[in-house]
DNA sequence: TTGTGTTTTACGACCTCC
DNA sequence: GGAGGTCGTAAAACACAA
């Protein structure tokens, strides 16, 4: 096995100083734009892709919600921070007269991030009353209000790791046996970063091949690194719906319990999305084709509470544009 | 400042599917 | 065989009490 580090976000998000104060709410006004936001537009020329509200032409609820903090300040009423706009960049700007990664591995795993943008990464004007009036503070959900973690605060303390120089010959073996790189164990993504991907995970628990790659490319990171997130989130979540609902489980078989955590969480011993009752099939293409037809999946809220999220999804279904967005409504952490 | 607990990345092992 | 899934775990990053 290789590490697979991508040395590109650190330039990026360890940037010498931050755009926002740490104390700051991670949604506030102040909340950097992506570097590269500009790349959310129409990618595959079936949704309009914009950011915050990233590749979904029509947000679901909870984005459109009152407090959802992707309408702020900087940002164009397409979600597009106005200040990067006229950039005109595209995909292809990303990778270009950048050097490769310095470890590749097989496969679409290692896509070749972005260009490291945060030296020209605007940064969102303090000017949080200009379009909204008064933004809450209050966000909609608690992972909008959790800052699971402050900007780095010290960002230049993990930042040299992954230049390619700092990655060669710098494996060493850890306490297992396996190797990792040296310098750098792991990295803290962004705020933003994670604002998308949490985002993403809200619309669908499980990414598509497609999405992902675009997500990976827009937020500058590897595909395996969007694809370990989502595994990652998806632990957590199960770990976080079994901690609420052991004492109510107690004796009461998993799948009599009314938390969605049993369903979410039994670990299917087939590709799940090939057992789904046709009703729960269906339900994701009614969402998908509602989506695509400009209807707002939201509609289909009123029976998240009662339809488990989307299984893993079979290989045959990652090539199908999006999940249904079933999920969204249970995810309350 | 230090110790401790929690959360976040990242990986290997193992699984199923195609 | 390769893809991505879960599970368990390592270690960094972080929060916080003492």
């Amino acid at each position: 096995m290789v590490s697979y580090y991508n040395h590109l976000q650190y330039t990026q998000k360890h940037s010498a100083n931050l755009p926002y104060q740490p104390s700051q709410s991670w949604f506030s006004p102040n909340y950097p734009p992506p570097p590269n936001a500009h790349l959310f537009s129409d990618v595959d020329h079936q949704h309009v892709y914009y950011s915050p509200q990233i590749f979904h032409q029509t947000p679901p609820e909870w984005q459109t919600h009152e407090n959802y903090p992707g309408q702020q300040a900087g940002l164009t009423p397409q979600g597009i921070p106005s200040n990067i706009t006229s950039g005109g960049g595209n995909s292809e700007n990303l990778t270009e007269g950048l050097p490769s990664p310095p470890i590749t591995v097989s496969g679409s795993e290692m896509s070749s991030p972005g260009v490291p943008n945060g030296a020209s990464s605007p940064h969102a004007p303090n000017n949080a009353s200009n379009s909204r009036p008064t933004p809450d503070k209050s966000p909609f959900y608690d992972w909008m209000k959790k800052p699971s973690y402050p900007a780095q605060p010290n960002p230049g303390q993990t930042q040299a790791c992954c230049s390619e120089s700092s990655l060669k010959g710098f494996a060493e073996l850890d306490a297992s046996g396996k190797t990792r790189t040296k310098d750098k164990y792991r990295v803290v993504y962004t705020d933003f970063q994670r604002l998308e991907l949490e985002k993403e995970y809200h619309t669908s628990r499980y990414i598509t091949i497609r999405r992902k790659t675009e997500l990976a490319q827009a937020l500058q990171l590897s595909e395996r690194q969007v694809k370990i997130w989502f595994q990652n989130r998806r632990a957590k979540e199960r770990k976080q719906n079994k901690k609420r609902d052991d004492p109510l489980t107690v004796g009461i078989p998993q799948h009599s319990s009314s938390g969605i955590g049993s369903i979410m969480d039994s670990k299917p011993k087939l590709e799940p999305g090939l057992h789904l009752p046709h009703s729960l099939h269906q339900m994701s293409s009614m969402a998908m084709g509602m989506s695509h037809m400009g209807l707002h999946p939201s509609v289909l809220h009123h029976s998240h509470l009662s339809v488990p999220p989307p299984p893993p999804p079979s290989h045959n279904l990652h090539q199908s544009h999006q999940q249904s967005t079933a999920s969204i409504g249970a995810l309350t952490m």
